[in-house]
DNA sequence: TGCATTAATAGAAACGATTTCTATTTAAAC
DNA sequence: GTTTAAATAGAAATCGTTTCTATTAATGCA
């Protein structure tokens, strides 16, 4: 799937554009997540003219498409990132250096049964996120956040 | 707890000032979230003078002390609510009426686990919230959120 | 290949939730 | 009471994000 860009923009119904594919080339490379501001500036390496809110807007179809994912930070901002792993799973975000690690695991289903046995409501979507500081970060003396 | 909030606000080493009071009062009689402005509008009927600013501060330092929660909206807007449920569980959340129930299941424990198992990382928090629409909101024809 | 259609974009501008700032007031300790 | 440090009001600023409009580019089809 991520060794084909443009047949995903395809699938989502979304025009294959220089731009698109520049911000799934970035977020691929990355281990971390970045801001839509960050993913700017590498954009600018590659294109004269970009503006900023072409990056929120593909950002978030590439999000609401789920080939991408926001993070949920603790500074309320908006940060994204790819993961390369298509299986239902979760994530552990390393708030130092915002390495993003799978956590291969997920009571999501149990938690689903008991929202459907006792609350009797649609789930929509669920949040299981882990924050916290990497193995190399915690070896570091200070841990900026 | 929750009948006595100086003494929660004194714990906390905040100054019981009636603003707190009044603002855990208000969430103490609702079942669902309300933003920091909604909570204002509320506090306006019963305090001359009251700030928006203090309201915002106020929310932080009481969700810092975990006397209140935070919700993780889709909106990204903030919001809280005070849940009387003093053992460590989750939410559920209705994004139409914004009702806020319990999950009393949680696979953090395992995450936690597993987190350290293989990631070796130090977590310093965790998210698992549902979203979805409570059963009341379910049988009603349009679902606004 | 050229044309028509529709989506995507640039750039400027607006937006608005949240935070900051400073002078004033208030809680609390003694 | 007096003192001290925290809390507050109100105005203002901040700044991440979104909206708007004219222009450009991708796509589908002749």
């Amino acid at each position: 799937m991520f060794n084909d860009f443009p047949l995903t923009l395809k699938k989502l119904n979304l025009k294959i554009t220089p731009k698109r594919v520049a911000i799934l080339e970035i977020l691929m490379k990355e281990s971390v997540f970045l801001s839509p501001e960050e993913i700017w500036q590498k954009m600018k390496r590659q294109f004269v003219k970009i503006g900023l809110p072409t990056v929120y807007r593909n950002l978030e179809e590439l999000s609401e498409g789920n080939i991408i994912s926001k993070v949920n930070h603790p500074n309320r901002q908006l940060y994204y990132y790819l993961c390369h792993n298509q299986t239902h799973h979760h994530h552990f975000i390393c708030l130092s250096c915002r390495k993003v690690e799978d956590i291969n695991l997920c009571g999501a289903k149990e938690v689903e049964e008991e929202v459907k046995k006792k609350i009797k409501g649609k789930v929509l979507s669920h949040i299981l996120q882990v924050n916290g500081l990497c193995k190399h970060c915690l070896k570091k003396k200070t841990h900026e956040i």
